[in-house]
DNA sequence: AACTGTTGCCTTGACAATCTAGGTACGACA
DNA sequence: TGTCGTACCTAGATTGTCAAGGCAACAGTT
């Protein structure tokens, strides 16, 4: 029974990086640790997927970075979350809310 | 307000298919719109994904296909779970649970 | 000084599933 | 006859994730 992490549904990323980022500033590497420890390490942040997520955000104005100093003072870029981001993130979970409602009514239901 | 329908994750449409197909045989056709009547169109299951799928479940054995007549009297093409497609259900269905899971602790955490 | 592990960022190419936008055929019905 | 709904099918574009690399720099050990 062990459990290996699940891969990660198309979409999602997005919305993840973004909440963690609502809770304030971070490097790349940082968000995708935090991630997985908030997960209890369910999902798995790969790089691969992650930077690319990063560019796309910011190219959408979402999140906007800046070269700095990590905890480890190792140089970290790090990136917040826009007003635009903010709303996005508003957007996308109640997306994610209806669409897993939506879900649910069929895989799950009542009774 | 209107409310248009959700583009569908990319992975969740197996399930969904498998799992109205464990309520009994249904052609393709009237999979889509038995999906859509019981999400109330929060779904929306475009014939370009939904053909596509199911030849994809059949070549992997989760599902058998049966030229037949419709309701309306027209050709159709029945599908029906097999004894894989069962276990596949279950196991996408538990997977979906874990996923969901996984989500909500970022996204809706508890307080 | 050399080595090793970790941190932190980046990129290329393959892959997989969905969607767009077409198409065909036929029955029902006006 | 014409139109609408049913029912199936497909090619191509798009999108996002993943695998699998690579690079640079710091910390700690030996």
């Amino acid at each position: 029974m062990s459990k290996q992490p699940l891969p990660l549904l198309q979409g999602t990323l997005d919305a993840l990086i973004l909440k963690t980022l609502s809770r304030g500033p971070r490097h790349g590497y940082s968000i995708a640790r935090w991630l997985e420890e908030a997960t209890e390490d369910a999902l798995q942040i790969e790089e691969g997927s992650l930077y690319p997520a990063l560019y796309r955000m910011e190219r959408r104005g979402w999140i906007e970075a800046e070269w700095g100093i990590s905890e480890l003072n190792r140089k970290a870029k790090f990136y917040r979350l826009t007003p635009a981001g903010h709303a996005q993130l508003d957007a996308e979970t109640a997306q994610w809310e209806s669409f897993t409602a939506a879900v649910a009514k069929v895989l799950l239901p009542v009774s």
